[in-house]
RNA sequence: GACUCGAUAGCUCAGCUGGAUAGAGCAAAAGCUUCCGGAGCUUUAGGUCGGGGGUUCAAGUCCUCUUCGAGUCGCCA
């Protein structure tokens, strides 16, 4: 809300500018660092070089103008220090308008039509199937998942798309292993776990023994040609592993409208290439097809020489895939920074096919998981299991329930939605293609800018909001006044901006650093203030601002894809 | 070697289109509970924004060189 009113600002400012001197100024609207100067500040110096006039005229001149913009009544106060004209708004005004606002539109605050009618794909979590899923698939899940819902807030429909890595080489690789030295009794019982480590051990002999390689290669050329017990061996890893992540999913509180893994595309990718050759866009070179890009990045592998075809060529399937399927507005692939070549590729290709849809595709990258500050690798044997880390939240989660409220009750359900939406947060409170120190001590610590520390807030107000039955009453505008408290209600008008800055960036960390912030000004605001005040309009005036705070807090918190709580 | 990304307090990180005295949390030190939940709050201390040069009225932010780290660079995904 507060960006609307610089927008204005800004514009009318502009138009009023440019028409009494003739000339193109931009004005700049900002909001000031520190509180004392004012709410919103306007530095003048690049209206002062545009115009060459002196700066008290150009000052005074802004000065004057303000004075008439259709947000006036709005302003309190205006300041000049030193170039700078610092506006200071009408807190009462401005906490009425907020309020208004809210209630206007309590049951989806914060939302905005940005988005509607209009279709996103995201392609996120896309573990590889018989290989771990580790905590590097843990990120594109949370992030994508986080994505979609604050995309959901802004209006669009968004389709989730969990495109499983169920083909390709590992599975020759998995079942040579086991064919080869795996124990059926023992696969029956704990089949991912036990394909995992059979595709492990895999690699571990491959180091020793080449010719093996090999092998699997020929094992999945027979897979793809249709082989019935391949087929019914890789139906059956694939079935289970399935089993195993929707555990995972639902511990994670995520879903997927779309299960399409790369075996689905697997008929579609002849016609990709057929029309890559009509469009004459292949090109043979040492043995295999490509397709030329330019000077600065490597051309684009599409046709391996054995005539098979490759990861980009599954990819421009699926895509095309999609836009017959959804009319995407957008395609976002949540997945990591090692992967830019491949998707900038994509685009290119996309491009020189003539799609103009190619600016639509985003690549999410992120941030490695790394560890002792190197790449987690699955093939090192120091694989961290996703369940474990998530199992290990919980159990720290419950050591401190144990020490702070020891008489909760359902103990062990609230310490697991704590620990996992504590492993969430501290991923999303970081910028996403930052690299990610894999640190579980730090993950749980629950001081701080952590999950818990948002969760206890909003557990607090509902412990106040729940102690009172409230009696209808006025609102008492002034009591906004008061610093500490206007500047809760100044971020409660933001929430808008910071869901659609969030939205822009693709980053959840945007609204996770929101409500980190907003939770710490509530609580100072309760260290200071009796809320269970006997005077029934300051009563009921502080309790509007607790169920506003909470109400976003809570949002937000949904928002990330973190669980609600009612008692910690 | 080329390209991409990063480097801000001891540690983990914010810092929007260049704007005022660079901000949080953790760790360290000192406090706060007759009263609504102390997983909280308040205060102190902590900085050549990797380094050099440049553009600008103004640079953590833009340009350039450089150091260090990570990633990528045709038959894996």
């Amino acid at each position: 809300m507060i960006n609307n009113i610089k927008n204005r600002i800004k514009k009318e400012l502009e138009q009023k500018l440019n028409d009494k001197f003739d000339q193109n100024v931009i004005v700049i609207v900002e909001e000031p660092k520190k509180a004392e100067q004012g709410d919103i500040s306007i530095p003048v110096f690049s209206v002062v070089k545009v115009l060459r006039k002196p700066l008290p005229l150009v000052v005074e001149t802004v000065k004057e103008f303000l004075g008439t913009i259709s947000d006036a009544h709005l302003i309190a106060k205006v300041d000049s220090v030193s170039g700078f004209i610092n506006i200071t708004l009408d807190k009462e005004k401005y906490a009425a308008l907020v309020i208004n606002n809210y209630n206007l539109n309590s049951e989806n605050y914060g939302s905005n039509k940005m988005g509607l009618n209009k279709t996103v794909c995201i392609d996120y979590s896309s573990p590889n199937i018989a290989k771990p899923f580790s905590i590097g698939h843990l990120r594109s899940t949370i992030i994508g998942h986080s994505i979609g819902n604050i995309m959901e807030k802004c209006g669009y429909k968004v389709v989730r798309i969990n495109h499983l890595g169920d083909f390709g080489t590992q599975f020759g690789k998995t079942i040579y292993a086991y064919l080869n030295w795996g124990d059926e009794a023992k696969v029956k019982e704990h089949p991912v776990a036990e394909l995992v480590k059979l595709y492990v051990e895999f690699n571990d002999r491959a180091k020793i023994d080449k010719s093996i390689e090999e092998e699997a290669r020929k094992i999945f050329t027979e897979l793809e040609k249709g082989n019935p017990k391949f087929v019914e061996l890789w139906e059956f890893i694939r079935e289970e592993s399935l089993k195993e992540y929707m555990k995972v999913y639902k511990l994670l509180g995520v879903q997927f409208d779309s299960y399409n893994g790369e075996a689905f595309y697997n008929d579609k990718m002849l016609a990709v290439v057929d029309e890559l050759k009509e469009k004459s866009l292949l090109k043979k070179d040492q043995g295999a097809m490509i397709v030329d890009l330019g000077e600065q990045i490597p051309p684009a592998l599409i046709q391996k020489s054995d005539g098979s075809t490759l990861y980009i060529t599954r990819d421009l399937a699926a895509l095309f895939y999609r836009k017959n399927t959804y009319n995407f507005s957008e395609a976002l692939y949540v997945v990591g920074n090692e992967q830019k070549l491949h998707f900038n590729q994509l685009q290119q290709v996309v491009g020189l096919m003539g799609y103009d849809y190619s600016s639509d595709i985003h690549h999410i990258n992120f941030g490695l998981v790394l560890q002792d500050g190197k790449k987690m690798s699955t093939r090192k044997g120091k694989i961290v299991k996703l369940e474990d880390v998530l199992k290990e939240a919980s159990k720290l989660s419950l050591k401190y329930i144990n020490e702070k409220n020891p008489g909760l009750k359902n103990k062990e359900v609230t310490a697991e939605k704590i620990g996992i939406s504590a492993v969430i947060f501290n991923d999303l409170k970081n910028y996403r293609t930052n690299d990610f120190e894999f640190n579980l001590e730090e993950m749980v610590n629950f001081v701080g800018q952590t999950g818990p520390y948002l969760q206890y807030t909003s557990v607090r107000i509902k412990s106040i909001l729940d102690s009172i039955k409230e009696s209808q009453s006025e609102i008492d505008y002034n009591l906004f006044t008061k610093d500490h408290i206007f500047e809760i209600i100044k971020n409660i008008s933001q929430y808008e901006d910071i869901i659609i800055k969030s939205k822009e960036e693709y980053s959840p960390s945007v609204v996770a650093k929101y409500l980190l912030n907003l939770a710490s000004l509530f609580n100072s605001f309760y260290a200071k203030e009796k809320v269970i005040v006997d005077d029934l309009v300051e009563r009921h005036t502080k309790l509007c601002l607790l169920r506003m705070v909470k109400d976003i807090l809570d949002d937000g918190m949904g928002l990330l894809g973190m669980s609600a709580i009612q008692k910690m």
